[in-house]
DNA sequence: GAAAAAACTTTCCGCGCGTAAAAAATTGTT
DNA sequence: AACAATTTTTTACGCGCGGAAAGTTTTTTC
């Protein structure tokens, strides 16, 4: 930098002041600088920057399960919104595992990142872990709520979801059984049951609740297992089933196919189908599935936005804030 | 660290020693550090650790487009065999944009890691970028080969896939149509295409080539778009179809379905479809897809050792080696 | 055009640790 | 017990930069 500064024909503590923000010099100093940034391409040592500084100007992103479409969506999106705020994103997968969750917030911690947007992984989360956690490093946590923890909550009003489509796959055919797994890990999936049931007895139906057993983030697999269990069993007792969300949907798709049991909203079915999430990949199933689409734009926006007002402020704004966004009913072939 | 050694015991310079490796102190002295740390939690500030050390300690881990859940579980594998070699693995992904791989690469200049570990582009990849990289940090190259590039290529071998399936779907009926993108982006789809052409010239058919328009890596839509097409202008000269990957399948799978097209490997079925890959969601098709499963462990366990054994000689190894992995028959029903 | 404000330069210290060199202490060997 | 080999301690410097303080130059204001 030394070097560079005079290079350049400014002080070093003037470029050290450009690269903290170029608008706090003036312009023609800002001029001199880039011009020599153009023939020189020097670049401060990362690793020097954030030893002084309390902002590191990275952002850690923490998702539970990477290879679940639905995150790695959500997270692509939070990526690009932090780049352009001038942050560096650095992307975290706890991969279905509590340890490993705790392990990542653990070495965040020693990154000082300037915030943390955490999706947790929800019943199995070390709940004290993650509290402390919120309170060394400002963290938004989005998708998994967690009680009186993080600066502000973003999720999807699971509720609403449940409700949306309870209330269209009434008023289009028989009223639905609701499938799901029996010790779900996302506490979004209890506020669903819930909003089915609700949903149901507002209309005057009798909820009826499939439950099938697994473990882990293999939803596709427990789905079909589940699927094929139930529907061998004749668990459901209408022709229509609204499942938790979409990849067990996938999933019971699957079973159905196996067993010859035909999906889909037309008279010569004898099945309709219908998840939630809209999974990027939902558009292609056969039959293409009918969901709820969770608003994967405005939760990712309003997450990085609630992070960075709250990081900008100086007070420690935890407003305890619940924001939920509502989701869009996905009409397809499947229900 | 001055106050954690004068606490256990030690000197500062020992307990730096006993970090950079615990095994370099005798053990009564190792003892007392490791007694120290379980009441006093310290750990070393990683960025002064590397703004010193000239081995970061970090690996770096670039994939082209994260949302693909090849690429997901790829790097989920990938980065545990990092963790477990002791390094602190970094994520990131190209999201099909040419400009933000060469970014990320920028950045990853400036972390100083150990060694890279990257799934280039493609065809869009800045090729002189990539290879000036490569040439200032340790890299394996995977899944898409640049030529003469890094230390070493880990990755499938992309005609043995052709092969073994076109000789399989040749021996159960009728030969193969290949169908896949115009101007696919990964250079394995050419090898794919190769391989296809040679096996079905090798047991006496004519190759039928079906190539649709299409850019970007939403695969499943254009394979979808194609593919309703391509069977609206009958363009599948037999009743199979061998896809250039799974993705582009699962849109045809889709297409078949808007179309009526029964899809499966029974007499009452219209058409035989086979993918390549074995994508996670492979399995979860209507039909579920028949397909070459690409041997992910392997390709993420040889990557991580083959970078790491680079990384450990004192001579910079650059064998040039092409290692390629054969894929498996994953018979299902769609072929 | 003079005074006030803003931007810049010079000088210095410190961040938390790696690491080298020399001296001291601890082990192992005969 | 005496000596050698190994390990640890002491002392000191440097990594590349942020940032404070005081002085100097440039720009703005009326």
């Amino acid at each position: 930098m030394e070097e560079f500064a005079s290079v350049s024909g400014v002080s070093r503590p003037t470029v050290s002041k450009y690269f903290n923000d170029p608008d706090s010099v003036r312009a023609s100093t800002r001029k001199r600088i880039e011009d020599a940034l153009e023939r020189y391409d020097y670049r401060p040592n990362i690793f020097a920057v954030n030893q002084n500084r309390k902002l590191t100007k990275t952002v850690g992103i923490v998702v539970p399960y990477l290879a679940d479409p639905f995150f790695a969506e959500i997270a692509r999106n939070i990526e690009q919104h932090c780049i352009d705020a001038g942050y560096r994103p650095t992307l975290f997968s706890s991969h279905g595992d509590p340890m490993l969750e705790l392990e990542i917030l653990d070495n965040l911690r020693s990154l000082k990142p300037s915030g943390v947007l955490l999706a947790p992984l929800g019943r199995n989360s070390d709940r004290r872990a993650i509290e402390a956690f919120c309170k060394a490093v400002p963290t938004v946590l989005f998708d998994s709520f967690l009680q009186d923890m993080g600066i502000t909550f973003i999720g999807s009003d699971s509720r609403q979801f449940s409700q949306l489509i309870v209330e269209y796959l009434c008023r289009t055919g028989s009223p639905p059984c609701f499938f799901e797994m029996k010790a779900p890990a996302n506490p979004n999936a209890n506020r669903r049951r819930q909003g089915y049931i609700e949903a149901m007895e507002g209309l005057g139906h009798t909820p009826v609740i499939v439950q099938v057993e697994g473990e882990g983030w293999a939803f596709e697999e427990i789905g079909r297992a589940g699927g094929i269990k139930a529907l061998a069993a004749e668990r459901f007792k209408t022709n229509t089933v609204l499942c938790s969300n979409d990849r067990l949907a996938i999933g019971l798709l699957t079973a159905c196919y196996e067993r010859g049991v035909r999906v889909g909203r037309h008279e010569s079915c004898d099945l309709r189908v219908a998840g939630q999430d809209d999974h990027p990949f939902s558009r292609f199933t056969c039959p293409p599935l009918t969901t709820v689409a969770q608003d994967y734009d405005a939760i990712s926006r309003r997450s990085v936005t609630a992070l960075f007002a709250a990081v900008g402020a100086d007070t420690q704004t935890v407003t305890n804030e619940r924001i939920l966004f509502e989701g869009r009913l996905v009409m397809r072939d499947s229900a």
